[in-house]
Parts: structure tokens; C-alpha cells; sequence
RNA sequence: GCGGAUUUAGCUCAGUUGGUUAGAGCGCUGGUUUGUGGUACCAGAUGUCGUGAGUUCGAGUCUCAUAAUCCGCCCCA
């Protein structure tokens, strides 16, 4: 048989691993250090549940079985998951409930750059009953800017829109009809050619002239008063469109007061999101030097999560962090720093294997004190214990020979540096700590 | 689901018009007289040339089939 890890699943050699857990810590700390409260759900779910929800393409992609009497499915997203979280808990949660969850999710589709078909979402979400506070909006945009920054990333933007605007923009065209389609086609904009666009909304049997108007539209730039400026000049009276202004106003100036660099966030009228469920603020997050990794973190606001489950109202805003494809371009385009290939702080090493006994006690003093440690038991030679060591990236070695034992101290060795010293065992904690 | 490309050592790849025992760099193992690594030098191991069939005196090289992988489109993190 052939060994091999199936094609789009992501598997890492330790000092890969080291740093993507460091990374997932870093954002489910500053989840936390928003107040969103950790929540965990399984992998499979009944098929029903996670297809509730779905339309189109979620269904091809699925990864669907059958077990006994079950017709089970993988979650693709940790958003139905909470949909039904929500529709059975809601008795026991206090709203507004705001939640985290890092997880792997599924997708059985084509494995190519930057997709994968098991993945690491990072999720937040706050939902409330009936009524859910704009400013939230602008908190979310603070947690994606804290996270990455946090995580110490490239330079990076969070693009934001408002789908009513759009949406209400459509209604005073008097072509609402084909908003869901002239929403995809506009999500797209950046990638095809003004004609190919024009010649696509022609396509969908609009009226030229409408459409010209629509890609002036969409095409407003500027900072984000000036865009906001734009709008109101226009004077459009749909109140669909005057609601996104408003929101997307209050968000912008929410966001600022959270301390939020306004460099960081762009208004775009272009970004629209695919998902059609989607029914405010949107988000999409690029690197301004590598639009090529697309949106590493995005998401929006919804009306409802569990209308399918249950007849109360829960609006919620929300966005998800695709760590998996982040950790893989950011590897690709050496971004990343890898430190070494164990968690342990020191080594010890001994000049022979008489002191292996000091040695083992050594490692347990420094565990006992919180530092990760480990002792070098293999009998080689004193070059291939320092060769291991540097080959591990050993921050601190330690070493124990004849004289140590005498003295009852230990050589300390900072491996970045090359200096070392003698010292006690107190001094030694102090030191590597 | 549609289209394009690739497959030779652990990794990245070279291999000329088909011609004996298939190569390089990196990595790996060992050594340069045994209490000091990263550098340098020396030595060594490793391949059913993706798989199966065909053409040929002879195939890594040509033909066909098949599989896996990668890259676009669709959709999305």
C-alpha cells in the first residue's frame, strides 16, 4: 500500500505545529480578551441539520454518510453549528451571548492554493434576541484589528460595506429583482474587466444604461468620509439605502472610538460577500502587499442565525478567521518565524552518563518551577549531545560533568549568545525563566 | 462539475537525437584523536525513474491506458 496524507488535509512537522498553535492561542486569547466565552460542538451532526440551511453549492461540497439509521455530515462551518447551539440553548444562555469557537470544519471540494478540505476556522459571534446593537459592528472590527496585530502580520486592511446600501441602491434602480445575482457579479469586480462586467449585468437582461450607473456606483472611492460624503450627496430616498448609510456611519465612528488606526479600515462598496444570508455590515480582510492569500478573516451581520430551527428571533454579527489557509501563504511567502522544534526551554546534558542521575533530578526541579525541560539521555559522544541541541534550537543547554557534580552547580549555556556561566541551581531558574 | 500542467533519492530538480553499473544541491549518517554546537573539509547510505501495458535488439527518454498531485474556473476561509 502507498502511505500518504490525503490531498487538501494540512499536516505539519513540529516546528510548523509550534507556531500554529501559537497563533491559534494568540486569537483565541484576544477572543477572550474581548469577552467572547468559549464554546465547543461536534464534528458530525445529523445531515438534516447541517444541510438546513444551505443552498446550492454547500450540498456538493458536504462530506455526507450514512451510519446504521443516520444520515450524518461533517460540519463546512462552525455558523450552522451555533444555529442550532443557539435554537437548543437558548433557555440557558444570557443574551447577548457573545461565543467563540476554533475548529476544524470540511469541505469536499477541489483542493487548490489556499483551500483546503479540512480547515481551522476561528469564529466570533454575537447574538441577541429580536434586537442586536450596531456598535457590535464596530466591536467586531476591533477584534479582527487586535488580532492582527497582535499576531504580528503584514500590513493589512479590513474592507467593509453595508449590503442595504447596496441592496437599497438596487430598489431605487427598480431592479431589486436580480439583487441576489447583481451581488455575486459585484462581489467580483476586482477580478474581471469593466466591459466583461457590464456585458454580464446585460447578460441577466438589464437595462444598459442602469448598469453604468451601477458600476459608477460601486467603483465611489476615497477615504471613508469622502465615500460617505458620495452617498449622502446622491440623495437617494430608498429607505433600505438611507439604513446602511446610517449604520455604516455609526460603525465608522464606533470603531474610531474604540481606538481602532482608521487606516485599517476601508469602506468598499465592491465587497458584498457571497453568502446571501449575510443582511448588514459586511467584512473582508486583505494584506495590502499580497491581495494574491484573499480574504483571511470576514463575515458580517445576519437578521436572524436560527430562523430555520425555531420561529424566535436572533439577529447576530459575526466573522471567522481561515487560519489554516492564513498559516499555509503566510508559510509559503516566509512570513513566518519558526523558533525550534521542541516547547522545552533547556537541556540537559551530561559529560558522562555517571550524572545521568543529577541530571533527571535537574529536569524535575525545572518542571516543578514551570520550565519546560528535558534531559539528554542517548550515550553518544559530548559533540553529538551539543549537536542535538543546536539541532532543536535549545534556547538554554545545561551541562553536568565532574566538575559541576563537585561543586554542586551547573554550567548554564544561552545557545543564541554562546556565553555561559556557573551557577547554583537558584540562579539557574532565575535566569531561564 | 469543466479546463490546463506535472510525476526521477527524504526535499528541490537535471538527465542532450532511445544505448552499459541513473546524477547534482540541500537534508540524513559517520569522521576531522573523545568538556562545547551553528561554519569548513572528508567519507557514506538511499531510487522497482508514479503504476500497468505496448513499440524496440535496447525505454527515465517514444505510444496508449490508469492513478496521484499541482494550477485555473465555479464557490469560498
Amino acid at each position: 500500500m502507498t502511505v500518504r496524507t490525503l490531498q487538501g488535509f494540512m499536516e505539519l512537522l513540529p516546528e510548523e505545529q509550534i507556531v500554529m498553535n501559537k497563533m491559534k492561542a494568540v486569537i483565541a486569547h484576544t477572543y477572550e480578551l474581548f469577552g467572547f466565552a468559549p464554546i465547543d460542538t461536534p464534528v458530525l451532526e445529523l445531515a438534516d441539520v447541517l444541510l438546513s440551511k444551505s443552498g446550492g453549492d454547500t450540498e456538493k461540497q458536504i462530506y455526507e454518510f450514512q451510519k446504521g439509521d443516520n444520515h450524518l455530515a461533517m460540519r463546512f462551518d462552525l455558523t450552522v453549528p451555533l444555529a442550532k447551539y443557539v435554537a437548543l440553548y437558548h433557555n440557558n444562555l444570557t443574551f447577548p451571548f457573545k461565543r467563540y469557537q476554533i475548529g476544524k470544519v470540511y469541505r469536499g471540494e477541489r483542493p487548490q492554493k489556499g483551500r483546503f478540505r479540512e480547515f481551522y476556522q476561528c469564529d466570533i459571534d454575537i447574538i441577541d434576541r429580536d434586537e442586536l446593537s450596531i456598535v457590535y459592528d464596530a466591536e467586531v472590527l476591533a477584534v479582527i484589528y487586535t488580532v492582527f496585530n497582535k499576531l504580528e502580520l503584514p500590513a493589512f486592511k479590513i474592507y467593509i460595506n453595508n449590503r442595504k446600501i447596496l441592496s437599497g441602491f438596487l430598489e431605487s434602480l427598480e431592479i431589486a429583482d436580480k439583487t441576489v445575482d447583481v451581488l455575486r457579479l459585484v462581489d467580483k469586480i476586482k477580478k474581471i474587466p469593466e466591459a466583461a462586467f457590464l456585458g454580464e449585468l446585460g447578460d441577466m437582461g438589464l437595462p444598459e444604461e442602469k448598469n453604468k450607473e451601477l458600476l459608477n456606483f460601486i467603483k465611489i472611492n476615497g477615504s471613508n468620509q469622502e465615500i460617505i460624503a458620495k452617498l449622502e450627496d446622491l440623495n437617494i430616498s430608498n429607505e433600505n439605502f438611507q439604513n446602511g448609510l446610517e449604520e455604516l456611519k455609526t460603525v465608522i465612528s464606533q470603531a474610531q472610538n474604540l481606538g481602532i488606526n482608521s487606516d485599517n479600515i476601508q469602506i468598499d462598496l465592491s465587497i458584498t460577500r457571497g453568502l446571501d444570508y449575510y443582511t448588514g455590515t459586511v467584512y473582508e480582510t486583505f494584506f495590502d502587499d499580497y491581495p494574491q492569500f484573499g480574504s483571511v478573516c470576514s463575515g458580517g451581520r445576519y437578521d436572524n442565525l436560527s430562523s430555520v430551527f425555531m420561529d424566535k428571533k436572533f439577529p447576530g454579527v459575526g466573522i471567522s478567521i481561515g487560519l489554516t489557509r492564513l498559516f499555509d501563504q503566510l508559510r509559503d511567502n516566509n512570513l513566518l518565524k519558526f523558533g525550534g522544534l521542541t516547547p522545552n526551554k533547556a537541556l540537559v546534558i551530561t559529560q558522562s552518563p555517571e550524572f545521568a542521575d543529577k541530571a533527571i533530578h535537574l529536569i524535575g526541579q525545572l518542571r516543578q518551577n514551570d520550565i519546560p525541560a528535558d534531559v539528554m539521555l542517548r550515550d553518544c559522544k559530548f559533540k553529538k549531545k551539543m549537536e542535538y541541541a543546536n539541532k532543536i534550537k535549545i534556547p538554554y543547554l545545561i551541562i553536568i560533568g565532574e566538575d559541576e557534580a563537585a561543586n554542586n552547580n551547573y554550567t548554564l549555556k544561552n545557545m543564541t549568545t554562546g556565553e555561559q556561566s556557573r551557577v547554583t541551581l537558584e540562579e539557574l531558574i532565575k535566569l531561564v525563566k
